[in-house]
DNA sequence: AGCATATATTGATTAGTATCAATGTATTGT
DNA sequence: ACAATACATTGATACTAATCAATATATGCT
């Protein structure tokens, strides 16, 4: 990590992992593989708009991708990403001071 | 990540480096080795109550832990903690669905 | 004992976010 | 064209969290 930029970056890649929906959400679609937010709704307990809003913030985060056929939103995980930030956290100290 | 609890207890670590501050926090322990609080409220321009309510959240989420040695707090990482919650983050499926 | 220092806690304020109802948009089927 | 469906967006509300000033606690020094 090696400016204040960056730990925003990263950070904003743990904070959509640090709600247990979000959390939830991801390993849902991590374990079923490709699945469309229809399929989200009734295991989470949460209305269809929370539901848009998690899966915006995870894939905003870099975290999911969402590809829209026909009707439905399919959403899988993007292989890697998490690892990817973990190397990035630890590849290098901050150098900059003031936040 | 077996349980709503689970999926708490989780995202916790997450949201616990979800904080830019928290990141650059932890990122500087990770690099600089054991350090005290002191040293840190300067690089990461925050007053000494918030840095020690930030090394408190880390600190719950085992993230780091804390050694107090004289007038001086010494925090250091705890290794594979971050590495042991992405394994269970990737293990196992979901299995409850009330949230 | 008394003073200085390092950290923790409390209380208040402000900023952010999770949630849902209502509404908007896009797509499919008739 | 119209109705139905899947998802996104907006607006409002309640809850959470980041921050600091003030204060408390603990440790070391003289």
């Amino acid at each position: 990590m090696r400016s204040v930029r960056d730990a925003d970056d990263l950070s904003a890649v743990f904070a959509a992992l640090g709600d247990p929906v979000r959390l939830r959400l991801y390993s849902l679609i991590a374990s079923n593989g490709e699945t469309c937010s229809c399929n989200l709704e009734g295991p989470l307990g949460r209305s269809q708009p929370t539901i848009s809003h998690h899966t915006k913030v995870l894939s905003e985060a870099g975290l999911i991708i969402g590809e829209k056929r026909g009707r439905w939103m399919w959403w899988r995980i993007i292989p890697g990403r998490l690892e990817s930030v973990l190397a990035l956290l630890e590849s290098s100290p901050i150098r900059v001071n003031a936040g």
